[in-house]
RNA sequence: GUGGGUGUAGUUCAGUCGGUUAGAACGCUGGAUUGUGGAUCCAGAGGUCGAGGGUUCGAACCCCUCCACCCACCCCA
């Protein structure tokens, strides 16, 4: 045990974990230029006005945030999204829309820890910025999918629920619900699964609803899209928001993804400033927090950067994905891939092992070989330990015909060849 | 930040009523095996019993404080 243990929070990655983490990220990559994303990346330390300016002054509790030695107050990032907007609000006047762009930060949040969630993390955040179209929104949420599918996991091991802001706000304000109470009102449909009926009832009281509207507010909860659908007759914002949803879960079916998606009224999300479709991606046993989480934030740049363009995006951590990649028997073991171990059989022959080994680096192999003479049978216990695909066995035999022997662990077969033999061979 | 639970070897755990030198399995190292791995057998290393303080003739065990992890809140970028 080391005198210093990580922080709280923080990660050691042992091969064994970074592995994991290399697969994930591998994930994210592959997904990200499949879809055509292109990648940023911003610095990790910035200045604590700006998160401010997003959320406002109660974020700072959950910052990593000290004042510099030139007394500037600066946070380690918690969220990619204001690095987004300000490197992006004074450029995006001049690129082609719509700008898809991807980054992997790692991000940092002062809170007590728990599984799946801790002080710092790595977070696939996929932005679409100048478009409008719901199109975009059933693409990015498809791109989240991907990365699931890339992974191994199915439309049996995830779902993505997906609601809308525009559909909650109309039907809560035809209740009569005021703009200000809306906050409380969009927390109580959030938490109506953790919450006991009587309880949401209670707070919904508190804003001004009777309890038969109430009970109406919460019995949207269960519906489906055509039932939400067939409940408000004629309002028309609902009538146009439906109808994007049917085209948006159409295209999600198109895309191959009809299996991973639901509607899901109780999809609220915490953040103010979502606009449109928002969507959150949950194992199905419901045993681990939100995997992934995302949605339209139309209003964003226009209150962060003066520029009103559209604007969607997840962020998608490594968390919660590497613990259900455990659970499920698929995360990353291997944390090298050798093809071989190349053994030397007496001391006159060690020159020549080494030659050998120096050749098939240079060709671009992985090759490892014991660094302290010993007996063959230990050197093969160790062969056999590192993983290696192959045994290369050189000795006095061997060093006079001008082969090798090599031997297939998997099932024990030998063979003599040549290193050129060998190389031509594993093209 | 609040409340509850749990801390013993690298890992998973046992440890009786407070009683001599804290154990097991797996893993690791060495050997049986000086031209052939996985199995088996033998041996070995590995512990501030989370940390500090207290009670006691004596503490892994009881008490207090702190720390860490897990769970639920708060919050969720």
């Amino acid at each position: 045990m080391s005198k210093h243990a990580s922080l709280p929070g923080f990660r050691d990655f042992h091969p064994e974990e970074m592995a994991r983490r290399t697969q994930i990220m591998a994930a994210w990559r592959e997904v990200a230029r499949r879809y055509g994303f292109e990648e940023y990346d911003g610095p990790p330390l910035e200045s604590l006005e700006l998160y401010i300016e997003k959320s406002g002054p109660e974020i700072v509790n959950q910052l990593f945030n000290f004042t510099d030695k030139g007394g500037r107050d600066v946070a380690l990032r918690p969220e990619m999204t204001p690095t987004l907007v300000r490197m992006l609000g004074t450029r995006i006047k001049g690129l082609p829309r719509p700008v898809r762009w991807f980054s992997t930060p790692q991000l940092f949040r002062y809170e007590k820890q728990q599984r799946g969630r801790l002080r710092e993390h790595f977070q696939l955040n996929m932005d679409i910025i100048g478009e409008e179209s719901i199109v975009a929104d059933a693409d990015l949420l498809s791109a989240a999918l991907e990365v699931l599918r890339v992974l191994g996991l199915t439309a049996s091991d995830v779902v993505a629920r997906v609601s809308d802001r525009r559909l909650l706000h109309a039907a809560l304000v035809e209740l009569g619900v005021s703009e200000e109470n809306l906050a409380v009102a969009y927390n109580v449909i959030d938490k109506v699964e953790r919450d006991p009926r009587e309880v949401c009832l209670e707070r919904l009281g508190a804003i001004g609803l009777d309890r038969e509207r109430a009970e109406k507010a919460l019995g949207l909860t269960d519906m489906t899209l055509e039932q939400f659908a067939a409940a408000h007759p004629g309002n028309e914002v609902i009538a146009k928001v439906a109808e994007d949803l049917r085209v948006y879960f159409a295209a999600l079916g198109s895309l191959g993804f009809g299996d991973w998606v639901t509607f899901d009224m109780k999809i609220v999300r915490g953040l103010a400033y979502y606009t449109g479709v928002v969507f959150e991606i949950f194992d199905r046993r419901g045993e681990l927090r939100a995997i992934c989480g995302g949605g339209r934030y139309d209003k964003l740049f226009s209150a962060l950067a003066g520029v009103d363009v559209p604007a969607l995006g997840f962020g998608f951590g490594d968390v919660v994905l590497g613990e259900l990649l455990k659970d499920r028997g698929l995360a990353a073991t291997a944390s090298r891939a050798l093809d071989a171990m190349v053994i030397a059989i007496d001391d006159a022959s060690r020159e020549a092992a080494l030659e050998t080994v120096a050749a098939l680096r240079g060709a671009g192999l992985a090759v490892i070989y014991p660094y302290r003479a010993g007996g063959v049978g230990k050197a093969m216990k160790a062969a056999s330990a590192s993983g290696a695909r192959d045994t290369i066995m050189i000795g006095p035999d061997e060093t006079a015909r001008g082969v090798m022997k090599v031997k297939r662990m998997a099932d024990g077969s030998e063979r003599e060849m040549s290193v050129e033999e060998y190389l031509g061979e594993l093209k």
